[in-house]
DNA sequence: GTTAGCACTCAAAACCGTTGACTGCTAAAT
DNA sequence: ATTTAGCAGTCAACGGTTTTGAGTGCTAAC
């Protein structure tokens, strides 16, 4: 059954009213604030209908009512009318992203940085290890007797955080030539082809087994850590009055903290342009009465990352839908055009 | 005037008895749980008197003896005994810096969780930039037309997080050239030469004197910039009931979290074996009513960075200084055998 | 279908009195 | 000169009561 046009308008008031003042809202305030033209006892009687439907609910007979999560469901569906960022929230984006250098690990975290600042949620990002990406240039990097850098191209990334160990003994010329020999083996192979586990090593390799060998396993290493679980702005949470208790506080701080808990909650979202996970509602990641809202952005046909803003269920969505919107614009436009 | 001993004792008593408690100290408890040979009615005299000379005070009337900022400092100078960390404690320290490679970056990010997760404080910490190191190997890595990785060995560290603009017509060959003549200069200097303003740039580099600015300013940037800082176990303020409410864990949120706010903390300490500060004191950036322990360590003659503890007052500094101390010599011995 | 009016409900705040864990003081004991 | 037992005094914390007021549901009239 389709809720009449005055219904919804009512229960769009409502949600946004809840959102902005997170007290529960009461038919006097909709008639005073928005719906000058009705008497409260009407919109009395409407909101005991959609109570009746499971939109509303009461936290005691006297108050005023509260949406239940059926509602946000719709709203965030239907009844929400999107937000245009500031031209001072544009500009903050625009020069944050423009001074800076293209290195992916900064500007993931930049980006979760600025979502934070802009939505006044605590943001989580992840960075996808895109199994298909195209290395472009390998190289190792010595650092001391047994310890060399790996350098990896592709396509979106530079990654320079493996660190390999090589045997002692090895010259640095020879050093040079598995260098090469590095080189003409990976560059235009697939992490997915690196990774398979038939790959053949080319007799030329002979001499440098231990060091290819290092190379695959930090190659297959990286893919699947999942280290790069970036948290930003996780003091926003305090700022929110449904976070007024330690015992929520400590709840919420034991999943964003936890880098394989958030690493959970964003991947299972990859490759979906924006989502919105609304309550705990089976996702026991979530924690209680708390909302995901998830982005995953691309550049050059692959995946760069996930990211997402956590907070009560009583989240702005609008803000925080149009800044994943703008934000994505911006850094896909940045990485692609390169 | 120098205490009795026996006053001393009493202090003693209840400094440790209110840090594990953090409840106000009663003169019956401590003749109960401590001094068993003397009444209730002697050590609350006693009391009287340390309570007179601003050790203790009490917060209202009728309830037990809470120390003083200016007891902490007794009982940190004179009062305390160390504690040895047990076997399982220490195991898992050698265990996770064991097994792990000697990425600076790495290290002192896994130096902090150990430490937070040992005290069970949040812990924080900056890497020293030393200008005294010397530049052992230093090369460019080109990963787009325009940018290049800038990577740097010193006696201490892997530096692999500059990235530099390069001129998008360098040939990769010149970039090879470049390679050879930054090694020729730089290799051998400290920080401290390269950052001179006077440097004379020779006149074999004048094809490649974009690349070489471009260089020396990463240089200068890496050694002003305050963005090493890190920050673990933040959410673990949380479980001490002086953090109950919102408003306190707000406003030590607020510091932990501004890396400019931890830097200034952490680098007024530089040098210093291990430090600690009780109360705000003066020291505008620590929260109110907290205290802050740090240690720096040192390889190879030069410092590698400041660690610090940052929990109450009422802070188990016999634990974290044993942790500090402990963890201490197994960085500093694993950073210095290489 | 809408509205005014009224009785009803209930959380939150304000207001107690009671309790009990402490202390300080004093006078006797060592 | 200390130490101790005993006792009166203080005050936060707890629990129960009352008051208040914001809000509802219902009903009868428009």
């Amino acid at each position: 059954m389709e809720l009449s046009n005055r219904k919804k308008k009512i229960l769009q008031l409502l949600v946004d009213d809840y959102i902005e003042t997170a007290t529960p809202v009461s038919s006097r305030s909709i008639t005073e604030k928005y719906l000058t033209t009705i008497s409260s006892a009407t919109v009395r009687s409407e909101l005991a209908a959609l109570e009746e439907l499971g939109y509303l609910y009461q936290p005691h007979t006297s108050s005023g009512r509260i949406p239940s999560k059926q509602a946000y469901k719709l709203y965030v569906s239907e009844l929400m009318e999107k937000e245009n960022l500031t031209t001072e929230q544009l500009d903050y984006i625009e020069k944050l992203f423009l001074d800076q250098i293209n290195d992916i690990e900064n500007i993931v975290k930049n980006t979760a940085k600025v979502i934070s600042e802009l939505t006044e949620y605590t943001s989580l990002a992840i960075t996808a290890h895109d199994m298909g990406e195209v290395i472009r240039n390998i190289k190792l990097f010595r650092f001391k007797d047994d310890g060399a850098l790996l350098v990896i191209v592709t396509d979106n990334k530079l990654l320079k955080d493996n660190v390999i160990t090589i045997p002692k003994d090895l010259a640095d010329e020879s050093l040079e030539n598995a260098n090469t020999l590095l080189g003409q083996f990976f560059i235009g192979k697939t992490f997915r082809e690196v990774c398979d586990n038939n790959l053949v090593i080319d007799e030329a390799f002979a001499g440098y087994k231990a060091v290819f060998l290092a190379v695959i396993d930090a190659l297959k290493n990286y893919v699947t850590k999942t280290e790069e679980v970036v948290l930003e702005g996780e003091e926003k949470i305090l700022s929110h009055p449904e976070y007024a208790d330690i015992g929520r506080i400590r709840q919420f701080m034991s999943v964003v903290t936890k880098k394989d808990k958030v690493f959970n909650l964003l991947s299972g979202n990859k490759g979906v342009k924006v989502n919105i996970k609304i309550g705990a509602d089976g996702y026991e990641e979530i924690p209680e009465d708390c909302s995901l809202v998830t982005a995953t952005y691309t550049a050059n046909g692959t995946e760069i990352g996930t990211y997402g803003v956590i907070g009560p269920t009583r989240m702005d969505y609008k803000k925080v839908v149009s800044v994943l919107e703008n934000v994505g614009q911006f850094l896909e436009s940045i990485l692609t055009k390169r």
